[in-house]
DNA sequence: ACCTATTTGTCCGTATGTATG
DNA sequence: CCATACATACGGACAAATAGG
């Protein structure tokens, strides 16, 4: 997959980077398995460092939606569009009983993260 | 308040840092609002550089437990006990239903952040 | 079993930018 | 204007896991 940044002043490099990889994933055209470009590589072909591009692709992994290995890359990780519509939904339903407590995202996500980790500690 | 490692070789160090403040978070040690010490002034007194126990303060910010501010440094947050229990009972109900589409924790939690995200785009 | 190349992970140093006080 | 402190980005170095010969 060709990854091109759209020039943004006011968001950062890996942010950009990032973002550019979620529009791939979401838009399909960065399908489940499929294996991105090395950092290096992507980021001599991007004309920034290769820790910048680590940057965004561990941002994206925190997010869920690569997986990282090291000697073997960065690999996408895409639900199932069904499944995916299902999570949203209750997501949603979620979002919208939580809006009304006045907690931060952040805190939000904080919160779910360990209710989530208490029921499934790892993927490995 | 003070900052202190366990050295514990098979963790990193920024982790170890995340971990420590952490701890000191759930203890009650660090109490809501309280100011973390400065990134520089941390790392020198541990004898870790800068970037360091910034990756550290950058993760915990990523998790909801503190908020970062240029200029003024590093503050704990801690939501009200009452408003967690609240959150926190949203949140079970809406894992346990989404336990059963078998995603992984940290694809449940990528799309709740997207759908965070729209409601409440930014806090400044 | 060994060696090498690849690729991510961590850590350091340095420089510059930007928001706060 | 100035000092503080986080934010970003670059570079280099070494470690660790993986894959292939």
């Amino acid at each position: 997959m060709l990854i091109r940044l759209i020039p943004d002043p006011g968001s950062p490099l890996h942010e950009q980077i990032a973002a550019a990889v979620r529009a791939g994933i979401l838009d399909g055209s960065l399908a489940d398995g499929e294996r991105l470009p090395a950092a290096k590589a992507l980021g001599e072909s991007l004309g920034v460092s290769l820790h910048t591009v680590l940057h965004a692709y561990q941002d994206l992994r925190d997010q869920g939606l690569i997986e990282l290995r090291r000697g073997r890359g960065a690999v996408v990780i895409a639900p199932a569009p069904a499944t995916r519509e299902n999570a949203l939904r209750i997501l949603d339903d979620a979002a919208s009983q939580l809006a009304v407590l006045g907690l931060s995202a952040e805190t939000i996500l904080a919160l779910f993260r360990q209710r989530l980790d208490r029921s499934s500690p790892h993927d490995d």
